[in-house]
Parts: C-alpha cells; sequence; structure tokens
DNA sequence: CTTGACTCTATAGCATGGTATAGGGTGTAT
DNA sequence: ATACACCCTATACCATGCTATAGAGTCAAG
C-alpha cells in the first residue's frame, strides 16, 4: 500500500500520517526506489489503534507510550491499566471543571432571566462586580 | 497604578496585560512620558471581568463580544444571554464528549480486571482489534 | 510522449492563550 | 552616582494536533 491508500482506510489525511511518523507513532516505513513510502497490513492496523486510543481521550504522547507496550507482549496488563487510570482521571477532572463552569453559567442567566425590567443585566453584573 | 500593579491585583502576568491590549481586550492605556502604561481602575475592573468570564468558559474571543456589549449599557439583557447561551452549549457538547470517553475507557479498565490470566489484555485488544 | 494523479521534502501556518528572551530605558533610594 | 526594581518593544517560542503551500519528482494509462 501507499501513503494515499493507508490515509484512505483509517480516514487520515497524508499529512497527518507524515505527521505520525515524525512524532514516531508510526516507524519509518519501507520506501521504493523512488522515495514512495510502502505501508504494510500492520501500518495500517497501527494507525487504526492510534485514532481509537484518540477516541478514548489520550494523547499522542501517551499512545506513544501505548505503542511501546503494544509491541512488547510480554507486558502485564497492569502497565496498560496504570495509563488508562491516568486518562480517566484526566477526563474527570475536566469533566467535573466544565460541570462547576455550566453550572455558574447557568445560575446567571437564570437571574438574568429572572430580573426586574429596571435592573441592570446580572450576568455583566457578576462579571463585573464584587 | 502602572503594569505591576494591576497584574499583582488582577493575579495575571505582566505579559497577560500586555498580550490582552494587543487582542483588543484592554483599551490602550495612557501612558506617561517615559512611555510607561497608566491604568485606571476601571481597567483593573475590566481585566476581572475577563477573568471571570474565562472561569465561566467565555473564549477570549466571546469576552470581546461580552466587552463590546458592557460598554454599552443600552444593550438588551438578551444579546448578552444569548451569548451565555452558545457558551453554555459548547461547555455541554464537551461534557457530553467526554463522557461518552469516559464510560469506553472505564468499560475496557472492568474487562481489563476481569480477564482470566492467559487472556491478552483487552485494552490493547480493542484499541488494534477489529 | 504527454497528461494527470500520485508522491516527495521542507517550511510555514492555524487555533488557543499565553510565556520567554534579548536588549534597552526609567525611577527612586541611598 | 550607582544599584536595583521596574518598565518598554520586538520577536520568538510553548503545547496540541494537525493543515497548507511551494516546488519538484514518479507512475500508469492512452
Amino acid at each position: 500500500m501507499q501513503i494515499g491508500e493507508v490515509a484512505a482506510k483509517a480516514a487520515v489525511s497524508i499529512q497527518t500520517l507524515r505527521y505520525y511518523e515524525r512524532r514516531g507513532l508510526l516507524p519509518a516505513p519501507e520506501r521504493r526506489t523512488s522515495g514512495y513510502r510502502v505501508y504494510s497490513d500492520q501500518a495500517l492496523q497501527r494507525v487504526r489503534f492510534i485514532r481509537r486510543a484518540q477516541d478514548l481521550g489520550f494523547t499522542l504522547d501517551e499512545i506513544a507510550d501505548l505503542l511501546s507496550l503494544w509491541a512488547d507482549s510480554d507486558t502485564s496488563c497492569t502497565a496498560v491499566e496504570r495509563r488508562a487510570g491516568a486518562a480517566l482521571k484526566r477526563i474527570d477532572t475536566k469533566i467535573h471543571e466544565l460541570t462547576r463552569m455550566r453550572g455558574a453559567l447557568d445560575h446567571y442567566v437564570a437571574a438574568c432571566r429572572a430580573r426586574q425590567s429596571l435592573e441592570q443585566c446580572p450576568l455583566l453584573d457578576v462579571l463585573g462586580g464584587e
């Protein structure tokens, strides 16, 4: 397979594949004499792995780490779990932060709706006030 | 007040203040003959407004928009509400996305824990498989 | 043999919200 | 008068995950 085919099959752009290679997420592939990259099915699997891991909230750095574990089949599942735990924690933190923001914003929007007509906008007030 | 004092009082860095000015979030302040920026209390209020709005999940672009509303005291509260609604929507979308990721990741971590000792790691399998 | 689709490298740019650095001037206390 | 904290501009850089462009070479079909 050449790069365009892999890109199509994995639903990523060609530039993204070359970017992953630069980032060390994909091994440097074989080349034709012309310099064209030649990919194996394994490489395609690896790209799909990367995309799935991104869907699960891993960063590219974390994925590089996971891939190195994956390469070593002796790796204990525990090591993988530890990484997943870190990702979970990060996701939870983000959810809590956003939930807090949501609550606060919602509160002021409600106050805004409930205001008496002559009052100042409570939403702008809370931002500006204190 | 000069820039360092405003920075300290608003708990932002000096560079950040100059950055806000470049971004158009703060009006260009008066200058001493030396070129030193001189800020009013109003300017400090404005910086605090920016920070609070960021805490509520507004982007700097949205905040610039809010500030322009704020400046015009005739602005209807409705206009402010509309902006807040957009921010709420964005926050909700992010929360849902993260919740989905969390669920999927959690599921695989559980599968990983429940596996029989001889099985392959289910977490890596699900990432690589299919 | 030419056309067109495909590939290559290198470099720069996007969005976001800043931070860091170099090289200089200012203000005040001692 | 000199030390030291403070300020100035301009420019580049950080992380993150790409995308875009220029300028050139390659491959297969007609």
